[in-house]
Formats: structure tokens, sequence, C-alpha cells
DNA sequence: CTGTTAGCGCCTTCAT
DNA sequence: ATGAAGGCGCTAACAG
């Protein structure tokens, strides 16, 4: 009933503990064929597990890694885990995923706790608020890679989605649907959240390249508690919007939730293109249009980066910020089409 | 650049580790108010973080315990995950979430690496074959509570939906809205599965209740891959089914696709019903009539249990296996009425 | 109140 | 080819 150890196992294999090891970790060149099958056996017998918290603080690695999510109600962000999460387990690393939800004070709990525990690196949706720390890290040579969002200042790698383009792409589809008087969604831009800022001012390009004019009256960026109300003042305006790009899934599930309730139809009424991806988006009515994230890749490059630094080999890319394009999925809420009748109830 | 440790600590606070490490633990009973501040200041400029590897070693807890989820694709799993998660974040545990991918042999090595890793406890969603290792984990009083399913003759807890009252739910919203052929799909029941055996039990029982006969032909189960196929075959008997429960949100979207496919009306061609909740269900067409999972409660009777046994205190309820009650949400999909002409496209 | 000592379980030279 | 000894960083009696 009480754990056995490593000299459990040598004292049943009548060897020392030293030859275990050897045996446990795999260098068998100088060790007699008996003494190996001993040993194997005992191992066997004894039902002996080592304990990698004892191997950990020697080897000082834990084959642990930590993510930090900013908010992990964007589904952007479990899709993100979920495939970093499987990545590392073939490398047989473990991940540990933590919530910050959007408080920088948590975040920096969160990182204090895995450095604490000796994870052998971290994935940051950073928040944005904790530039010593990360500094910190930096300086530590402590594994680090950004996702989604980067910090200026800091040479720290950081995968991106190409938001300029994806926002552009949005506003695009909805040009080239008849559409002119579109707005822009986003939550909160006070912490400067660098893919909200980038999705605004692409949204901004794109209307100019499109010879239409940028309306400050149809770029709202607020918490998400917020945002029904601003729909609705948005909606009072002599010219109200005609199409809206969400942001955000989340940012989406609000307009949504508004057309609804409002009994806008949409698109005849109301056209809406998403960024980022939505799950079951062709189940909706009408299915939505979307700009979507390439999730997968992203992932990999991340872990990539990440490795590469527990590996010590510091020879990241030049490039500190990478960027992914992302993929519009046209499929019907961005039209403006007369034999759509979708009405929702 | 290199770690700080305690010793550092103690030499720049001119004490010893012991009195550190006193500190550390917040016994500052009797430590004079001097030391202490010596101790924080010394800490703060050396900006020192204790090893909890280190600690972990010697204290034989690492605040750390792991979920094994046997497919982390249902919807059902990932709500469970994040508030456990949550919940034992409160208590300064960390997660490691693993996905067994429905593949027992995963599973085996899952637990064998959590618990080399030092897990303080772990709750499983078990695929049902590592009987001995469950034994064995039982043996070595190993904290382990079971999530969805059960094995039959282990004194394991096990947190579970009431499958048979929500199965007859289902039947009972159907049948009270005039249908009367009213299939049953799940996933492979190769494995014994707890909860699909269950609801099939529990579908079968609700019809005799209600006067109807069981036919074989209306009872699907197999693997997803091969879900279209069954369905239409299914689709192709004299008597076809005009309705539909979708033991999972997995088998709900198999169900969903395919309608989509035959261009079916929904509920016209074929009444749903969903067990287990989906996200979005109210953005679909029609909104969809479902049976969902209490995961908030069921993820804090389980972290309860979990927590209990960590603790060591053995006295688990009586009762090994517990059960929540699931909801009925009564949208659209499931009714059988005529002025609904919601059509796929 | 604080320091000394002895582990926790494993790995790693360095002898033998 | 195998064993002895020291150490990873921290905690926990036990002295003093």
């Amino acid at each position: 009933m009480k754990k056995v150890t490593i000299s459990d196992v040598a004292k049943h294999a009548g060897v020392s503990k030293s030859t275990v090891s050897q045996y446990l970790n795999g260098r068998y060149e100088y060790m007699s064929e008996r003494t190996r099958k001993k040993i194997e056996f005992s191992i066997r017998e004894l039902k002996y597990r080592p304990n990698i918290v004892a191997r950990s603080l020697t080897k000082k690695t834990t084959y642990t890694i930590g993510i930090i999510v900013a908010n992990i109600l964007h589904y952007f962000s479990t899709q993100i885990i979920r495939n970093i999460e499987q990545l590392f387990n073939k490398y047989g690393f473990h991940t540990i995923v933590c919530n910050a939800d959007d408080e920088p004070a948590k975040e920096r709990q969160y990182i204090e706790m895995l450095m604490a525990k000796q994870v052998d690196g971290i994935i940051i949706f950073p928040t944005g608020d904790n530039l010593d720390l990360y500094q910190q890290m930096k300086k530590l040579h402590f594994p680090i890679v950004f996702m989604d969002r980067t910090i200026e200042g800091l040479k720290i790698p950081s995968i991106m989605l190409h938001n300029e383009k994806a926002a552009e792409m949005a506003v695009n589809v909805l040009v080239d649907n008849g559409h002119e008087r579109i707005a822009m969604m986003t939550a909160s831009i006070v912490h400067n959240i660098t893919p909200r800022i980038e999705r605004i001012e692409g949204y901004k390009k794109a209307l100019l390249k499109n010879g239409l004019n940028v309306r400050d009256e149809y770029i709202q960026s607020v918490d998400i508690e917020q945002m029904k109300e601003r729909l609705h003042t948005m909606f009072q305006l002599k010219e109200r919007p005609e199409a809206i790009i969400a942001a955000s899934d989340r940012v989406l599930i609000e307009v949504l939730n508004y057309a609804k309730e409002q009994q806008l139809n949409i698109p005849n009424d109301l056209a809406i293109v998403a960024i980022d991806d939505v799950p079951y988006a062709s189940f909706f009515t009408p299915t939505l249009t979307t700009v979507s994230q390439p999730t997968l890749q992203m992932a990999e490059k991340a872990a990539e980066l990440l490795l590469l630094q527990i590996k010590g080999e510091e020879k990241l890319p030049r490039e500190r910020i990478i960027r992914f394009e992302g993929q519009l999925n046209e499929r019907e809420s961005h039209k403006k089409s007369k034999d759509l009748h979708h009405v929702f109830r």
C-alpha cells in the first residue's frame, strides 16, 4: 500500500539504485542481459511507477507546459488549446490550461504559479497589462510564445491572424453584395487588445479602398454586457447600418440575439459577417458567413516555437510576429438577396 | 539569470533556510517582526519564486489533478472540464486534461503518466476497458471519481445523468406531440458505455409505458462514421420513423447533416430531440429541443467527492452512483405542427 | 525565535 | 558492468 520507490525495486532485484536508474533511462549499453531482466521483472512485480516529481527536481524539466488564455469563452481559444494540447502530447508533454478571464491580475497570478511549478514553457494570450512580468520572463530566458495578441517592444514571438486582411475580406464580401452602410462591432478596446484594434483598422482601410466613408457611429467597441444597448442606439440612427461585421464569435452572439429580439430578418434587414469561426455555423438561419482562423496551423506554429525555446535553441525566426491568413467562408448571412425569407422566431 | 533558491534568500536576509521556509509557509507565530520584514524584502529583491516541484517532493502533494475524458468532442465533456477546472482553481489546484479519444490504451497510458506525475487525484470518463488499473488505483487509495459512466463491481464513486429518465423525457415530449414512430440513435455500444445502454433502456421502457411497440429497426447504435449509412437504411423502411432521438450531440450532428442532405423538413418530415445540450441550439432551424445535463452541479459533485478523498476523508456517500436529473428544453424541433415551414437549404 | 539535521525519490559523476 | 555518494530545492522535527 505504501508507494514503491526505486530503492524497493533495487532491493527486490538485488542491484543498486543507480543501476535501476540506468535501466529507467534506457542506458542499457553496459548492462548485462540478466540484470536487465531482473529489473524488468521486479518493476512488474512491484508495479513500480517512477516518481516524476523527483525526477523533475534533478532533471530540471517537468514535461509540462502552460497555456494562459485571456478568455476561454472564445471558440477560437478552445480550438487553439485543443490543438496545442494534442500536439504537445505527441512529445510527451502535458498541458495546464488557465483562464485569465480578461483580468491581468489573474494572468499574473497564473504566470507566477506556472513558473513556480516549473513548467517548461508558457503560451499566453496576453491581457496586455503585465509588461514587467513578461520582461522578467524574457530575461530569465523562460520559453514563451504569445498567441492571438502581441505586446509592443518585447522580443517575444507572437502568432497572430492577419487581422487587417481578415477585416478587409469581411468588408469586401459585403460590398460585393451591394452593401454600403456597414458597421463594425468589437469587444472593448480600452486595453489595446491587438486583434480588435487591427480589425477596426482593416475595416476602415477597406471601406476607403471601396470608396465608402468611415462613419464613427458605425464603429462600436464595448464590453459584451453593453453591446445590446449600443446595437440599439446604432439602429436608431436615421441611416441605420444594413450590414454588420461581428469582430468575434462572442460579439456575434450578441448581434444574433439582438436581431432575434427585434425580429430583424437576416440578411435582408441586416447582413452579417463574423470574424472567427463559429461551431455549427451551417445549422444557423441563415447559415453564417465567417472569416475563420487557421487554428491548427497557428497552434502548430506556436508549439514549434515554444519547443524550440524549450530545447534551448534560441535561433527563433527573425520576424517576431508571425501572421496567418484568415479564410472567407461564404455562406448566406452576408447576402443581399430577395429570395431568402429567413425570419427568426 | 540563474534560478534563485531558498538558500539565496536565506543568505541575502542573513537567516537560515528553515526560517525562510517557515515564512513561506505562513508560520509567522514565533518569528520576529524584523526577521519577517527582512525575508520579505529579500524575496522581492531577488524576485524569488519557490520551486513547487521541490516542495511537492517532500509534501507529497502537487496541487494538481487530472481529468481523463473519453472523448473531448462531446460538448458535455468540455462543459464538465471547464467547470471542474474552475472549481479546483478556487482551491489552488491546477488541472491536466487528457483526451483518451475513446481508446482504452490511451486511457491507460494517461493514467500511468498522471500517477507518475503524482497528481493528487483523477476524474475519469472511463472507456471501460482498464479494470485492473482501476482496481489497482482503488487499492492504493488513489483519489478517483468516475464521470458520465461507471464500471460495475468497483467501489468508485460515479457521477451520472439519470439516463433512463432523460430518454423517457425525450420519448414523452414526442409522444405528447403525436409522434409514434420514434427512433433512437446512439454511438456504438460494443464497449458497454453506460449512458448509451441506459438511454436505450429508458427509451424502450418509455415506449412501452406509452403503449407503443419497440421496434429493433428503430434502434441504431454504431460508430459515428457509419451513422449516415444507418440513417439511410432506416429511412428506406416501409414505415420510416417520423421522429428520432439523438442520444448525444455528436449523433445529433449526423442526423442534422443527413436531414439537410435529404432535404427533410424538420420537424414535419422528421422531428428531433437530442440528449445532451448543444451550443447555440436556439439559433438552429428549427430551434432544437434537448434534454440537457446539469453540468455545473455534476462538476461540483465530482470536485467535492474528489476533494474529500484527497483530504483523506474516506467517508464517501454510501450510494456509489450519484444521479442527476436531465432537464427538458422544449423548443421547436420536436413539434408536429403544420405552421412551421423551416426547410434546410 | 532561529538554526541544524535529515530526508523526499531520483539522477549523475566517479570509482571499482 | 555495477555501486557509493552527493545533490536537486524544500520541509520538518528537534535542538538550543
